[in-house]
DNA sequence: GCTGTAAGTAAGTAATTACTTACAAATTAC
DNA sequence: GTAATTTGTAAGTAATTACTTACTTACAGC
């Protein structure tokens, strides 16, 4: 008997580390996270919330005093992981090697998308839904990367090397190509439907991109 | 008095006449249409609803079984208005002047969404909240005018005026740019903190997407 | 071992929800 | 004119909602 309760013993302890690690706060951001992302604001409930994190219901208003509270921890925490892309044009900045940069960011949006299918329904949903942090969510991530982006384009006009186009409004049109082909595949389920070959739409996109923008003169 | 009363008869006639001329059924559609744009099927209620739309609510249920009826009713409607862009495509088809069918099938999408920003809203919506019609929604207007444009690309190729791209995926470069510039300025309200010139917006999508479509020899 | 604090829970609350019912008024059919 | 049918309404229902309360358990510091 003394064997069997020093098992069980060890076993909650065990059980309790490895659950203590994951502690409550993040499990319930996490299933609030993918609740949210599914169903937006409106349609979860902080019962599902608490059933999906394994936690008692009120537990969640310990952590977070409101509902609003916790989607507002969430956008916020979304908002610090930022975008990512900076890395990308920083490293490949000096090749000017156009077509490369370009193909680049075109892949990793789709990867990142692809991978967190929940950001961008939350993005959408929050926008949608009209919370509070949305414009910051938004400015974070669409209007700093259209930046990045039209910031390089402003030197490769500058280079002569493309043509002297707003860089701003040609930043958006490759932008538009990637972002709504992302939102047709993971919003609307295209991506169920249709096979998509990602390498040939990515090099299509680039080559009229590009093609579109490069100087006549080359 | 009795004119009076006479008069208050006609009054009320006349507000009958034109109050029932737009019938309950399409005042309820109306205020729903609204609503549902504004906040999604969740956010919205039915007592909101009948309090928009000056009915009783019980008579709500009398028009509509349930509440999601309604929704279905809304969607069924803007899915048989039809997306009109053919008739875009066909006036001017026969020209063959790309500059100028690209660029008023640009002129349209932003018009359309510019004068009636409910549709859009309301396509999303549908789509996140995962309507059952959200995929006839979808197929109807996004996946039919992609049609519709990379069928006239495709002749375009045989003509010989454009490269040998993939014309479906050419298409969805040319939509994507146009309908990201659309969600960024009715969902996420860019539109509010950002003047957009729209006139060179157009042109430089279409300055870039035909001049990256155009084959080499022109 | 005792005490103060944090973590957890079961039960409840008031408000809101979609939807119903039972009844009155108006309109139409004959 | 009256019967039938449609149109409108006030009041209610059961279920669900976000959030609370009052209580127990686990653990840390001394």
């Amino acid at each position: 008997m003394s064997t069997d309760k020093a098992l069980e013993k060890q076993e909650n302890a065990a059980r309790e580390s490895a659950k203590e690690k994951v502690n409550t706060h993040d499990r319930i951001l996490e299933a609030a996270i993918k609740l949210f992302s599914e169903k937006g604001f409106n349609g979860t409930t902080t019962k599902e919330i608490a059933e999906r994190a394994e936690v008692n219901e009120a537990l969640i208003f310990r952590h977070f005093s409101t509902k609003r509270d916790l989607y507002g921890a969430i956008i916020e925490k979304k908002i610090n992981e930022g975008p990512g892309i900076e890395i990308l044009l920083e490293n490949h900045r000096d090749s000017k090697d156009d077509r490369l940069i370009f193909t680049a960011i075109a892949t990793h949006m789709f990867e990142q998308c692809g991978t967190d299918p929940t950001f961008m329904r939350l993005l959408h949903f929050s926008a949608l839904e009209g919370h509070d942090l949305s414009d910051m969510f938004f400015s974070t991530y669409v209007e700093y990367v259209n930046m990045l982006i039209a910031d390089y384009i402003d030197t490769r006009i500058k280079d002569g090397a493309f043509k002297n186009l707003n860089p701003l409004y040609s930043s958006k049109a490759f932008i538009g190509m990637i972002i709504n082909q992302i939102i047709v595949q993971e919003l609307f389920g295209e991506k169920k439907r249709i096979k998509t070959n990602k390498k040939e739409l990515v090099d299509t996109f680039v080559e009229i991109f590009l093609d579109g923008l490069k100087s006549k003169k080359s």
